[in-house]
DNA sequence: CAGTCGTTTTGCGTTGCATCAATGCGCGTC
DNA sequence: GACGCGCATTGATGCAACGCAAAACGACTG
């Protein structure tokens, strides 16, 4: 009996759940294995669509560059996720450039086989067609809040956001558990580094966080979500 | 022989495209139908996802509201396209408010009914996967627009959008083919009425675009884009 | 035709945040 | 241990855009 050790791990993402076995196991034989070290490109903003990749292990940046030089973070992906949507469409280009924050494992399919295995296997378009949703609405948020509440709020959205998305329990509270650097928590917020330095200096003095290079501790969240939450 | 005046109108849609015929049929059997007035709304923000609406002809509005009273307007939706995109999720709630600021005539499907029409034609499913990455897409840039642009440049984008999207040839220019106030752009753009007005006003001068009360015409796109994409 | 309501314009004071510049700190490297 | 680099802090300054107020301008209504 042969021993498909990634077939229970597929079975619990946000793509693969509920897929029937016997497509886990075609998913699992047309696969391709990717690994990055941090800092590593996985696609290029532009670039054509070929592969969609499912996240095992590591961290992921999904950033858009503007024309100015500027660039925001869209998102960051974790373990389970998708990384690269656009190549569900097959012929279509990346809109941002993915990058990997820690050394990470992924797992490729061609937009071609992809589209395939949609077609034999309803479920998965379907958990696809959810996934979408998802992050359709969140970006519906970050819109929201990206034009209508003013930095500090935004920083605390972001930072609760991250925390919940993946964050780990320490001692001195929940830590992200990933690098995060002033500039990518601006770029993820819409705002510079500047002013994100002085907002968290100010929470550090509070005690609500506690952050250092790269590294951030929310040690109150709660006191986060009402400076987040509070009425006007 | 049964007369169905919708099919070959479905087949022209986003969504529906590329379905076989009796696909269609199904579809057609299984829709409910929905007429709203100008100013009507559809389903409101936080209301449990029933149905997946079709846009026959009309224009709607989706909008989102922040808990200042404040809201913004996440898109436009005209013929062709659909409307509650969440309804695709069962059990969920709309992330928005749909609105029509047109007479409008929609189609509708309940989530269950549009679960089992993707599992037996995965087309759709797959046409519903390629839409929403195109959603995402467009939230992608509009995010990254209201992060790194100034307002200026940002009301250019989004007049330039809406042309494209729904913009009608007349002797002065290209006119937006829907009532849209300043306050209506403004929530587009994330800025308010007051800036919108003063910086269309400089353009009314220059002769780029020609406006009058809930009415935008575009006079000379190629300037508008000039100024929306000028380097730095 | 007067009255009302929604839209747009415009002036002006205010301000949140960007921008520039200088300094300090921690970490890896030669 | 000294150097250099990337990251973080902090102050000073300027400006783009907000927000208020008041008035002008249609458009619809009785």
């Amino acid at each position: 009996m042969d021993y498909y050790p990634d077939l229970d791990l597929f079975a619990r993402t946000e793509l693969l759940q509920g897929t029937p076995p016997d497509a886990l196991r075609v998913l699992q034989a047309w696969a391709g294995r990717r690994r990055l070290a941090a800092g590593d490109i996985l696609f290029q903003q532009g670039d054509r669509t070929t592969s969609l990749f499912l996240v095992i292990a590591g961290r992921l940046r999904a950033s858009q560059m503007a024309q100015g030089g500027q660039q925001i973070i869209i998102r960051y992906i974790g373990p389970g996720e998708v990384a690269g949507c656009a190549a569900f469409v097959e012929n279509d280009t990346h809109p941002g450039t993915v990058t990997a924050v820690d050394d990470s494992h992924l797992i490729g399919w061609t937009s071609a086989s992809l589209r395939q295995i949609m077609e034999r296997y309803p479920v998965i378009a379907i958990n696809a067609v959810a996934l979408l949703c998802r992050r359709y609405h969140e970006m519906q948020i970050r819109l929201r809040e990206v034009s209508t509440e003013r930095v500090e709020r935004r920083i605390g959205h972001t930072l609760l956001r991250l925390a919940h998305q993946s964050g780990g329990r320490t001692a001195r509270g929940i830590e992200i558990a990933f690098p995060l650097s002033r500039r990518d928590l601006a770029e993820m917020v819409g705002t510079t580094l500047y002013t994100v330095s002085r907002i968290v200096s100010v929470w550090e003095e509070r005690g609500i966080v506690s952050s250092g290079r790269r590294r951030v501790v929310l040690c109150k969240p709660h006191a986060l979500a009402a400076i987040a939450d509070e009425e006007e």
